[in-house]
DNA sequence: GTCTATATATAGATAGAC
DNA sequence: GTCTATCTATATATAGAC
């Protein structure tokens, strides 16, 4: 008498899980806790369950919670930013003096294709990102600035250009702004679609909310320094 | 024999604290607690060992740590709010026609009168303001909401007056966008002034950052509607 | 690799003496 | 009103059998 368990170990061999491996179900069920519930209103019991996998797997697999954090992130960062950078030199390419507004723009795209890597993918991408900047002391935000630092100063050197009047420092501090709004937009995404569409009879998805937050982040960074 | 504490108890009455009451060495720790750490990394353990009263003191006073959280901010909200519909009624009878930017520094003042109820008081209310917004599900929301709302209507109506160009849903979603800017600033703004300070050697206190972002949400909130 | 069981830490909250 | 001591819940992490 052999369980149907057993019998799966047999034909994909010993010590393979059956059904996607464990690891990606931990990495699957977790961005989707993080994206919506936050990092750390998300225990490892609650992943370990929706993952129908065991809570010791998370350590044995990762080593620990933030490492995990890091990891789900990662998932994401390693195929937008390549993307991104790739859209931004064939923009520049063909357009030496690109729009503010198209600038950002071109980083739709990449973004979109998240959804074609997972479902859902561009907005679990998005408010893991606004958590992400939100909640973590610096060890998120220390790990995407040395990992994909090169590609964070060729997004600043490319918008810097398209707004030479803005000194170096105003742009600094412009360009936190436009974190900050698209970070805590996404973050509170869903809240906010439940709201347009409960007010205003607003149906919205992820794309249609990026396409509203472009326009004013652009408008706010291309704002002339006032001279008070 | 008897000690310094219970001569202090003669004099001032008994079961009174000596040093400011209990109830606001309890507040006044654990608003700066919150505004640097943010609420759920704060524990009653570290607000009362800072204070220096004792851990149950809290629930005796507050009952559980949700009202303490309700009842820092409430001791700011219920200075700003007035203080902030005061300008606004000023502004509108001053000026039929204000501007965005007009209206958002009319808001500076009531601000920055933080400072003369409490040390820091600006930068403490506008990084808790920040915090609960992006941390707590729903309960903050919904007591700033259901308690100040009024001074909330107001301020959308005089927003919306002064940009009769952007339909209510766009500015609807234009005033949350703004809401982010600030808040995302405001909960980051003590590593944004260190950054701005070592890469570009600039000074900056909350006013400063204040002044920054005005022109910046201002601008993203009139900017026209594209016809896409 | 995966499991059970548990170590260890820390949280919010409360009972009851004073 | 304030204290000590403790309850209860929940967290991350790990040891060791399989």
């Amino acid at each position: 008498m052999i369980n149907l368990n057993e019998c799966f170990k047999l034909i994909i061999g010993h010590g393979m899980a059956n059904r996607s491996d464990t690891k990606t179900r931990i990495l699957d069920a977790a961005e989707k806790l993080f994206a919506e519930r936050g990092f750390s209103e998300t225990s490892l019991r609650l992943i370990t369950s929706k993952a129908e996998v065991n809570l010791a797997s998370v350590n044995y697999h990762f080593g620990s919670k933030k490492e995990l954090i890091r990891a789900v992130l990662a998932r994401y960062l390693d195929v937008f930013m390549p993307g991104a950078s790739t859209e931004l030199t064939k923009l520049v390419q063909n357009n030496e003096n690109a729009s503010l507004e198209t600038i950002f723009s071109a980083l739709v795209r990449p973004l979109l294709d998240l959804n074609k890597v997972r479902t859902e993918g561009t907005r679990i991408f998005l408010q893991l990102l606004g958590r992400g900047y939100i909640e973590s002391q610096g060890h998120l935000r220390w790990f995407i600035t040395t990992h994909y630092g090169e590609h964070l100063d060729r997004f600043v050197q490319v918008v810097s250009q398209s707004a030479p009047h803005i000194p170096p420092a105003e742009m600094f501090w412009r360009l936190h702004f436009t974190l900050g709004t698209v970070v805590f937009t996404m973050a509170s995404s869903d809240a906010l679609m439940e709201i347009a569409e409960a007010d205003f009879k607003e149906q919205n998805d992820i794309e249609s909310v990026i396409r509203k937050v472009i326009p004013y982040m652009a408008a706010g960074v291309a704002v002339p320094v006032s001279k008070a």
